[in-house]
This record gives structure tokens, sequence and C-alpha cells, in this order.
DNA sequence: TTGTACGCGTTATCAT
DNA sequence: ATGATAACGCGTACAA
């Protein structure tokens, strides 16, 4: 069985590494034209005996398709680009998601994590571009709307998640923050609470703001007077929420709730907690934006507002699926709002003194 | 300033979408040579006048480098592939570090979920190699060890982590698995337990293998007899080790401690723990592989072996960046194991009877 | 240092 | 259905 090496064996070059046999060694094995493996490579119908030769050679070779040199002569690579800040729980996810929906459509998902600060959003931008990738999923900064458009301008669509820069015409996909903030601070309310604290994020950003109007709307909602006090930022950070819940503690008028608006700050609340030894639900009623297992196994259980990943992902990839596949079409653009779950546990009840 | 449109204008093909310029573009409007644009790009000198005159073409026609076609040309894209299961917070920090460290290398990271079984990993694997990807660093299946080889075959370092693939010859970074169980045994014997149970992982794993070794391996230096009834499977899930952990309490004479090897195993005991009212660490002394918030955050804190991480992605870039700087080399593999640290909280405790 | 021309592996076009 | 051939954008000898 032994095939005597003839001219179609493997040239090896000056480093002694073998180059990758193409479709041309392909061809000339089995004996056809390049067009016909082409053809047979991209799942075209080929004369039968064509095809077993064809299928022989490339085992007998190894051939294995180059994507560069496809993407290079069609223009399309069939690479998303993703770019997002770092892996959370719900980036993680969402990447995650994102990332299995796509092989499934052939495709793949290039990453990149950026620093959250303007140089390294354009290197990533850049990057992409120089990677070719058909279209680019972004979690970004609001200062880089320029850069964005500049994107948008060149026909690659995007879709923008979590995060919101304004003034660029894209497709979006968001929690629906504002609406989940509100009725978890009208859910504190309605068990009874009326000073309410509330820790949020980095007023830079879209979701920080839109949890805030959230909590503002509940409170409106019943004239409940804002207080400034009771609102402090937490910049996102675990260190940032330890220190904003201190300073809402220390309060003269402390409240009897908090809204903690993501997973990071409420980390750091709950080891301030267990520092002071304050308990929960006893002195306090807590709940936080982001779902994840530690509030669910916590010993009083933390009520949460779960983001609906999948239903985030599915939403990207289905947005991006339609522009992608009709280039074309300049259909109107969409904002996608989703609704977010509430998970009621053992951090919120009653306050003691009402 | 106006510009008029001249020759070098952008061309618009039938679908309405711009081509983009290319640095023969770049060339003739800026009045230099293909391949003294080429050079400007690559970092090589070029003359002062010409850099300026190709710097402003290249910005006035917005002019973005093709990775794909330097990477058709010099054979080397600059990508490297990662093949993970999915994004614990143990993969998905490695992958991050990984990813950032490459980035800083002017090298991307292309990632691949696969859905560990044999057919999807399979596919990764020729998903990796159509796009000529530099290297790989592989989370992977014992029994894909052929699919590696034939990869190794084709001179493409791999760097395997995690899970050890036996009969490959490449790179190894590794948590001391092992030394890091037996240790914490250890810790549970010190403090005076002596019926110890272990729920372990899949032992189609090298790390459940590993893991149920070092626990093994500290038993035997106290000359303290198996008791096979204490090793329990947990499957590596949280369902398993929900129904492991039940298991192993309703035997008749029960431990006084368990060590549980995975994340995922431990949320399914400690809801389990919950349900049936059970308290760390009066009635059980608990440890765990993989440290997270949640362990740290516990009402007792849950005793548990942190992997380094960053070292880890360190380790993996570090070996990967001397076969990718020294292709012809071949310096002998080597299998780095890591020390892990042991993170002692309230989880464990000595028992209460002695 | 610069300019010219060829090749990388693939797809698409056009005749056959 | 097939075969021949021209691109795609870039890097790099080679000659100037």
């Amino acid at each position: 069985m032994d095939e005597a090496p003839t001219s179609e064996q493997e040239a090896n070059d000056e480093t002694g590494r073998r180059r990758a046999p193409t479709i041309v060694d392909v061809a000339n094995a089995a004996g056809v034209a390049i067009g016909t493996v082409s053809r047979f490579i991209n799942g075209q119908p080929v004369r039968a005996s064509n095809r077993e030769q064809i299928e022989a050679a490339i085992n007998r070779l190894g051939y294995q398709r180059n994507a560069l040199a496809a993407a290079m002569k069609r223009d399309v690579t069939n690479v998303i680009g993703f770019m997002l800040p770092s892996l959370s729980e719900f980036h993680g996810a969402v990447l995650q998601y994102v990332s299995r929906k796509m092989r499934a459509q052939g495709r793949a998902v290039l990453s990149f994590f950026h620093d959250v600060d303007s140089r390294s959003v354009a290197e990533g931008l850049e990057f992409f571009a120089a990677q070719r990738v058909d279209c680019l999923v972004i979690d970004g900064l609001e200062s880089e709307a320029a850069r964005i458009r500049s994107v948008v301008e060149r026909q690659i669509p995007v879709v923008l998640y979590d995060n919101d820069i304004p003034g660029v015409v894209v497709d979006r996909v968001y929690s629906n923050n504002r609406d989940a903030s509100r009725r978890a601070t009208s859910h504190l309310l309605d068990i009874g609470h009326e000073r309410i604290g509330i820790v949020t994020g980095h007023t830079r950003d879209y979701t920080a703001r839109e949890r805030l109007a959230g909590y503002i709307d509940a409170l409106k909602e019943r004239d409940i007077q804002i207080d400034e006090d009771l609102i402090v930022s937490g910049q996102w950070s675990e260190q940032g929420g330890h220190q904003a819940m201190r300073q809402i503690l220390a309060l003269d008028h402390p409240p009897t709730a908090v809204f903690s608006c993501n997973y990071n700050m409420t980390v750091g609340s709950l080891a301030l907690f267990r520092e002071i030894g304050l308990r929960l639900p006893d002195d306090l009623s807590l709940i936080s934006f982001d779902d994840v297992p530690l509030f669910r196994l916590h010993e009083t259980g933390i009520t949460a507002i779960a983001q609906p990943t999948e239903l985030i992902a599915d939403s990207i990839v289905g947005l991006l699926l339609t522009r992608l596949d009709n280039r074309t079409s300049h259909a109107p653009y969409s904002t996608l709002l989703l609704d977010c779950d509430i998970i009621l546990r053992g951090s919120t009840r009653r306050p003691r003194i009402s």
C-alpha cells in the first residue's frame, strides 16, 4: 500500500517546516482541475468519480483549507469581532453564548479586552479592521463614538450591548436597566421601606445612569423626595462599593434598604457587613444588580436582578445575521430592550421600625 | 483644501460597498513605490520626505492594513488558538490574562469552546487549522490524543493546560493538583480529622485523578486505610456534587470532613447543607478546590485551594513565545507544575468528637 | 534606499 | 460539470 513519493510529495522550506498542501496539490494528485477541487470543497456538485479522487487525495495529502486565502478572495472572513472590558460573569456568559451560536453558523468570534481607556479601544478597532472582521459586537466607551462611527461608515455591521454609545446609528441590545431598577426599588417600597440608598456605578456609563434613573422613577411614582445623600457612586468596583456603603451607613439618618448597582460593588458591601457585624436582612435590606451563584448560596440569599444573558446573546446574533445575510438592505436599526427577572431572596424584608 | 477626486478615489463595487484602499493606492497617492509603503508600515527606515507623504496619504485615504494578506505572504498570522470547555472562573481568568499578554506582543487570541465531546474538539482543531493559527493552547480531552498529535506533526506549537493528554510531546502548564490536594487533606488531618471524604470529578480527567491521588497520598503518609465508601464522584457538576455529598453524609459512619474537588460541586454541596440544615464547620469541615469570591464571603468562609491563574497564563505565554520566536529550535519540552495556595477560612475546624 | 515584478492559496469568470 | 486563468493585497527578492 506504500505510495512512491512523486511530484506531489510535501515540499519542505528552508526552516524544515513543511509547506501545507494546497488545492493545487490536491488537483494534481486527483487528476482534476483546481476549480473542481474548489467547488467540491464548497459543497457544489461534482461528478461522482471526481469526488472520490478528490476525497482520496485530500486524505492522502492531509490537505486543510486555508480560510485566509478564501477570505481574501471573497471579502468575507466569517469572523466577528467582540470587544469587551473584561470577563465578568455577565460578559463571560454573553461571549460564550454568542461564540457557540456563531460557530453553529460556521463563524467564529475574535475577542478583544479593552482597558476602558480610549487608546485601547482605538487599538482594538484598528486590530479588528486589520483582521477584516465581518461585523462587531461592542461594549464600549461613550467617548469613542467618533471611532465607532467611522467603522459604521465602512459598512461594517455593529451591535452595541450593555453600555450605550449615543450618536451612532447601529443596532443595540440592552437589558431594560431602567425598568428593572424601578421594579427593584418599588419592591423595597412595597414592603415598607421609605429611605432607600443606592450605590451607583460610573456615571460616565449608560448603564449606571439608567439604573439610577429607574431608582428615581420608583421614588417619584410615590412622591418621595430624592435625597442626594442616599446616592453614592461605588465606581463599579468592589473597593468602591465598600466605601460607598460605608458612607451611606454613616449618615445621620441612614436608609433601611440599599440598591447596589452591580455585582462587584455588592461584594464590597458584603465584605463591609462582615467587618462591622451588620446582618441581612435584620439590620438592612439589600438588592443587587446581576445574579450570581454567590447570591443564591449566601446565608440569607441576596435578592438580585438577573439579566437575560442567553436572550441578549440570541438577540445580538439575530441582528448580526440579518445584516450579514443581507448586506445591501438598509433595514431600520433597532434597539432591543430585554426584561430582567427579579429574584427574591432573603436579603430583602420589611424594615424593623417602620 | 479640497482634494479633487482623481484616480485615487475609492472604488465602489456593485453592492455599493466601498473597496478598502490598499498599499497600491497609498503608493500612488504618495507618489512612491509600493515597496516603500510596505516598509514604512512594517517600521523599516524610509526617507523622511517619503514618510510624510505616505502618512498623509494613509490618513487621507483611510488606509487600514490587511492582516490576512500579510499573513498569507509571511505564513504567520499572529493569532493563537485557545480551546477550552467553558468560561468558568478559572478558565475565564486564564483566557483573559493570556489574551492581554498576547495583545501586548501584537498577537491575538481566537477562542473556541468545545462541548467536551470528540466531535466538537475535532471541529475546533479543524477550524484552527483553517485559520492558520500560529500555535494552540488546549484544555482538552484525553481521548483526542491522536488529533493533537497530528497538529504537533505539522510543527504547530501546542501548550496543554489544566487537563493532561498523555502521549503527546508538547509543553504543559499545570497547577500542582496532586500536591495541593495532599496539603489540603493533610491540613484536615493536622487539625484532628481521621475520617475524610472526597467528592471527585470525572475520573476520565487528569485533574480529577491527580486530586484524588493527592488525597490518597496524604492518608497514606499517616498510614490511614483508604475507605472506598468515602470516595464519591460528583462528575464535576453542581448537581453531581449535591448527590455525592448526600451519599457521603448518608453513610453509617460518615466523615467529619470532606474535600470537594471543584467549585461547581462545592456549590452543590453548599446547597445541600442549606436544605438539610447542616452547619459549617460545626457539623462538618469542608475544603474546596478553586477559590472564588463566594468562598470568601460565605458566612463562615470556605477554606479553598487557589490556582495561580495569572502565573499559569504567564507560563503559557512564555512557552509559546519561546517556540514562536525560535521555530527551528527543538528545545526539550517542559512540564511546569505550579504551586497553589491554600486559603484557610472558617469552614475547616477540628472535629467536635475526636 | 528605491522601484519592479512575482508568488502566497483561493475563488470567480469564461469558455468548453 | 469542467478546465484555464485572472484577480485579491501584501511582502520580498532582485536589480537599479
